[in-house]
DNA sequence: ATGACAGTACTGACCAGTCAGTACTAAGTT
DNA sequence: AACTTAGTACTGACTGGTCAGTACTGTCAT
């Protein structure tokens, strides 16, 4: 009669996901570890068992997400040859996995924000982990003549933060369409060193 | 012989002086009241005098702040004529505003970040702001042909984003310099439209 | 008989917010 | 000139709720 493993998925998982939904709804500091035990149907201790603490849980999700974001976009530019072509198809995969992970991108665009020193690390992290990223493939199109030399470093942060602004705009309203995005951004942000295709 | 006012600044600037200082620096969650009260050589009880919360003392510096930067975009297209000048000018003197006041700026673009949902809404709302201003701009720029038609509202939240991701990573590590900012990020945005000066 | 949990009562540090009281000034009253 | 009265600005010890983290017991599977 006692329900036996009513679901299938790891406690960890559970856990994961529960963390995420409401973490990413409500923020690090009005997430209450009831919460995600209520949500995940679980235990607190067993929190506890899979993590060592609130924060290193929150970091988790960061990092998860994180490393999908940047898989995706490694995977996208696998088959394509260097220059100019790499760094567009790269852009394209960033904002399809931001537009399918709406919940993810909120946690590591708003609620990873503004949080004490702990997190300003991992951010500072993450955020140069793209930045470096995006700055590889510009400079390779830059050395095979794409596009004209320009400070790709600024150009990095810059089309980053591009991103992230509209991405979050949309995460918020919904507003603009993935569609729209595609269509006003991408051109824009390649138009910025010069690039038309 | 007894001092008289040995401070002549009011406490509610001494108060809203030490606060920009904490909370820019340790984000709010992370400052204490009591923190603000060494700082500023007053009083808690003072705080609740002058303020009805610690929410809304964090509010009335991020208000305060976007009044100087919104105030300097405007009075810098004051002289100058519609069209696309009129957005070099008032992007010049916003980039300006921020790199004389650095931890203002942390404070509005990242300690405002990600605090709860009643945060959220003044965030939105600055945010709104400064795009809608920019979108005006660009607007007029469209019309009088300075550049050809795009997605302005789009635009608006690309260039706000390239801007804060820039300004936020010169306000941690002090680099790229003021001049390099200037050099490389304003011609990125007018590119990014189609303008060439 | 050990690992992986469930369940839950409990602790205690932390800190925003309170409040009774002080100090000083200025206007009105006699 | 002496004296209330009132209002404003400010003090700082204290309180009370919150919540991350703990502790411990019980259960089931392998």
């Amino acid at each position: 009669m006692t329900e036996k493993s009513p679901d299938p998925r790891s406690t960890r998982d559970r856990i994961l996901d529960a963390a995420m939904n409401i973490f990413s709804a409500k923020g690090f500091h009005d997430t209450k570890l009831d919460e995600i035990v209520a949500e995940a149907s679980i235990s607190k201790g067993s929190i506890y068992f899979h993590f060592p603490n609130k924060e290193k849980l929150f970091i988790s999700l960061v990092d998860q997400f994180a490393d999908v974001i940047e898989r995706r976009a490694r995977e996208a530019i696998e088959d394509e040859a260097p220059g100019m072509d790499r760094v567009r198809v790269a852009l394209e995969a960033v904002l399809e996995t931001f537009a399918k992970y709406r919940r993810p991108a909120k946690l590591l665009l708003v609620q990873a924000v503004g949080l004490g020193a702990v997190f300003e690390r991992k951010r500072m992290e993450v955020t140069d982990r793209f930045a470096l990223l995006i700055q590889t493939y510009l400079d390779e199109a830059v050395a095979d003549g794409s596009i004209a030399p320009v400070n790709t470093h600024i150009v990095a942060h810059a089309w980053m933060g591009a991103i992230y602004s509209v991405v979050i705009q949309w995460v918020y309203t919904g507003e603009p369409s993935r569609d729209e995005i595609m269509e006003a951004l991408l051109p824009l942000l390649l138009k910025s060193v010069g690039y038309q295709d």
